[in-house]
Order: structure tokens, then C-alpha cells, then sequence
DNA sequence: TCACATTTGTCCGTATGTATC
DNA sequence: AGATACATACGGACAAATGTG
């Protein structure tokens, strides 16, 4: 006679220092450690876990490299709670562009896509704050324009405002991994100044339509604006 | 007088393990090492390095967490070569979205815009192996219904293989984080089978409808079906 | 400017656990 | 069932960085 043994999960299938950092991550989840906050040093915490140092230490680097704290050397040093996740997750997305497995094309046609709902959004619930970040940062591109500057920067923090403008967390997130992207292929080419311009004037005839919530209009903008690109890379 | 100091770089900015890690990650880039590779032991690799043990664990820490490497224990065990930086892209998207507290609603709102443009595209490279999927994605989740159980992983499964009807890797990403966050959401509610019965329901009629090319009639379905959730919750 | 204390970074030696043959 | 070849883990030591007095 046999029961089933499925019943009988192993007693440790996680490797200790996982376990140490998945009790660290829960805590931080759950609002016992916030952001600011100063963990115990490297020593402390192995006698508090009853671990090794060397077991905290591999916890750390998990945690650090998942972006939920940052650790400093030297006297007043240590470990910080600090919250870098969005930007970690940039990291692995340019990771995986490296290996090839995005193309230009199917980046281009799935970021069409992703902004035109973002924008769509955004005609719902941009408020006056976000009206004016968006038109100030147009006001902005187009004074370093006038000095015959590029303004790549503010092209991309346009595209993260108006995700901001749709005050959806989900289309913040997404779309800070495709700014990530668009970033990293923007990078291989050399700035352009007169590209520059266009996206300037793309930029403050998206917007017009949006203050005017004129949506099909405001789409088909963004539409066009992004399809230029192709002809970028 | 004084110079631009930023043209002197310090000398040493990343810490070893750092180093150790990057230079192995360039190996894999540039096609030096490939999936199935396995890498030299630790101790042999500290050696080459001409470093500490636990510094080359360190470094490997980081690539396992980054998705380059996967580590087995025991005889025949060690460090091999192979990709999941997808995977884990959609594991820290899922850290981000539990320390962003999303709410339902907004969760489903950009669910709702973000999968629309994955079946649009789905529908345009789906081929008869990505059909043949969906299909069989279906019958299986029919069988489970008839013997009255729920099927909530395969429905599941069924937006993901959607995914990868697209073609996309953008969207691959991004359903993927899509998908965990709504795993995430469903675990906090016991399944429901009269609800595992319409969403199967629901998702055949969305396959015939992509199969037909009937574009319109399967994007709403499918707007009409995920927004169906919000009773759930 | 110079010691000094603190904390991470790094290395070594050793022991244990674990999966395969 | 036992030998084997790995990763895993512990403890101790010193190096390096960094802010303070």
C-alpha cells in the first residue's frame, strides 16, 4: 500500500540564499522595509539568518540586480532600499535586443500599436498638470532647435509624459520598456538634426489634437510620426 | 587652470564580480559561447579569471538572474548556457507591478488595448502551426469542462499562444508580463467553473473568427470577453 | 592633511549537500 | 549502493573604499 507521493513536497528545493533574499523581497512588499530604509550590514544580517556572509552576500546581488536595493562601499555605507525595478527591467529588455531576438520592423510595429492605446488613453485623463509637462517639453525641444541643437532626450521624455497623461501604471511600465528599446536602437545611429525638427513639429501637432481631443486625429499623428522611423534605421 | 575632469575615467569602477560577469556575457553576445555550452567549474573558472571562488559566484548569480545561465547541482551539474531573459523580464515586470499596487481596473483597461493590437497582428501572421495550437488549446480545455473541472491554466495559456501568433517579440514580452500580473489578480479568487465554461466558450469563438480573418467581429469578442473579468474581481 | 573607524569587496580553506553514473 | 564531481555553504582573514574628526 502507497500513498500518493505527491503529497510530500520536498523539504528545500530553494537554494538558502534564495531564501534569504525572497524574505527580504517579501518584506519590502509588504511594507515592513520602505524605500530610504538601512538594512543591517553584511555580518549582522548572517547572524540574524544564521547564515554565512557569503550566503547574504549572493541575496544581495539578486536583490540589487532585481532593483530593490543599492549598496554603497566605505564608512556610512551598506544597503539601501531603493526602488530601481523599471530600470532593471530596461537592462534585461536591452539584454534581449542584444541578442537579436527583436527586430526593427516587429519593434516598430508593436510600439504603433502600444501608443496609439497609451495615447488613447491619454485623451481620457490628461489633466492641466499633464497638458502643461507635455507643452513645456515641446517649448523646450524647440528652443535647443533654434539653436541648431538635437533634442533627442525630450523626444523620448514626450512619449513617457503622455504615457504619464493616460495615469495608467500598466502603460507606464510598458511603455518605459519600449522607450528602453527605441533608446538602445537610437543609439546606433548618429543624431540628426533635421529628424530632430520633424519630431518637434510631429510632437506639438499630437498634442494640438489632444488638447482639441480630436482622437482619430491625434492617432493617426502618432501613427505617422512613429512609422518615420523606419526610414531612421 | 583645470581640465574637464570627465575625460579622466576612474580607473576602476565595477567591481570585480561585475567584470567577471560582463566579460562572459560578451562571450555570449558575440556568439563565443552558445545555448548548450556548458561553462568550466567554479573553481576552474577563478582560476582562468585568476580570482576568488566567490567572486566567480557572484558573477554567475547575476547571469542566472539575467537569464544567460541556469546552474544544476550535483554529478553531470554545473553552468550552462542557455536563454531565458524573457522569462525573466515578465519576473521582474511582475515585482514592478506589485510594488506599484495596480489596480484592477486599470490593469484591465490597458489588458484590453494591449491585447486588441496583439490579435490584430496575430490575425495577420497567425500560421496553421499557431491554429493548430489555439485549437488544441481549446479541445483540451473542453475535455476538462465536460468532466465538469475548470481549465483556468489553458485559458490562460490560450491569450499567450495568441502572442505567439503575432510574430512578435515585443508582444511575446509584454503578454508575458500581461499574463503574470493577471495570474497574479485570478490566485486571489477561487475558481469558478460556470466562468471557466464561458471563457472557453468565448475563446472558440474568437479562434473561428481569427481563423475567417474576420477581424472587426474578433477584436470585439475579445474586448467583450476580457472585460467580462471585472465581475471576477 | 592625516589617521581612523566602518562597511563592502575579495580570497582561501574546508565541509556538506546533491544528482548522476 | 557507493563512488564521483559538482554546486552550496560556513568561517576567518585581509584589502579597498569612504566618510569623520
Amino acid at each position: 500500500m502507497s500513498v500518493d507521493n505527491t503529497i510530500f513536497k520536498p523539504v528545500k528545493t530553494q537554494r538558502t540564499f534564495e531564501e534569504v533574499s525572497s524574505t527580504i523581497k517579501a518584506l519590502i512588499f509588504d511594507g515592513t522595509l520602505q524605500s530610504g530604509d538601512k538594512l543591517p550590514t553584511e555580518t549582522v544580517l548572517a547572524k540574524q539568518f544564521n547564515v554565512g556572509r557569503q550566503t547574504v552576500r549572493e541575496a544581495l546581488r539578486i536583490l540589487e540586480l532585481s532593483g530593490f536595493i543599492i549598496v554603497k562601499k566605505g564608512f556610512g555605507g551598506g544597503t539601501i532600499i531603493k526602488d530601481s525595478i523599471l530600470n532593471k527591467i530596461t537592462d534585461l529588455i536591452r539584454d534581449a535586443f542584444q541578442m537579436e531576438k527583436i527586430s526593427v520592423d516587429e519593434f516598430i510595429l508593436a510600439r504603433v500599436a502600444i501608443e496609439k492605446a497609451i495615447l488613447n488613453s491619454a485623451i481620457d485623463n490628461a489633466d492641466d498638470q499633464d497638458i502643461k509637462a507635455l507643452s513645456d517639453n515641446i517649448d523646450k525641444a524647440n528652443d535647443l532647435i533654434a539653436k541648431k541643437k538635437v533634442a533627442i532626450d525630450l523626444h523620448f521624455e514626450f512619449h513617457s509624459l503622455l504615457a504619464n497623461a493616460s495615469k495608467n501604471s500598466v502603460f507606464v511600465i510598458v511603455e518605459g520598456a519600449i522607450n528602453a528599446i527605441h533608446r538602445n536602437l537610437r543609439s546606433r545611429t548618429p543624431p540628426d538634426f533635421k529628424f530632430s525638427k520633424t519630431a518637434a513639429q510631429d510632437h506639438e501637432k499630437i498634442l494640438d489634437a489632444l488638447i482639441k481631443k480630436e482622437r482619430e486625429k491625434a492617432i493617426n499623428l502618432l501613427e505617422e510620426h512613429i512609422i518615420k522611423l523606419k526610414g531612421v534605421y
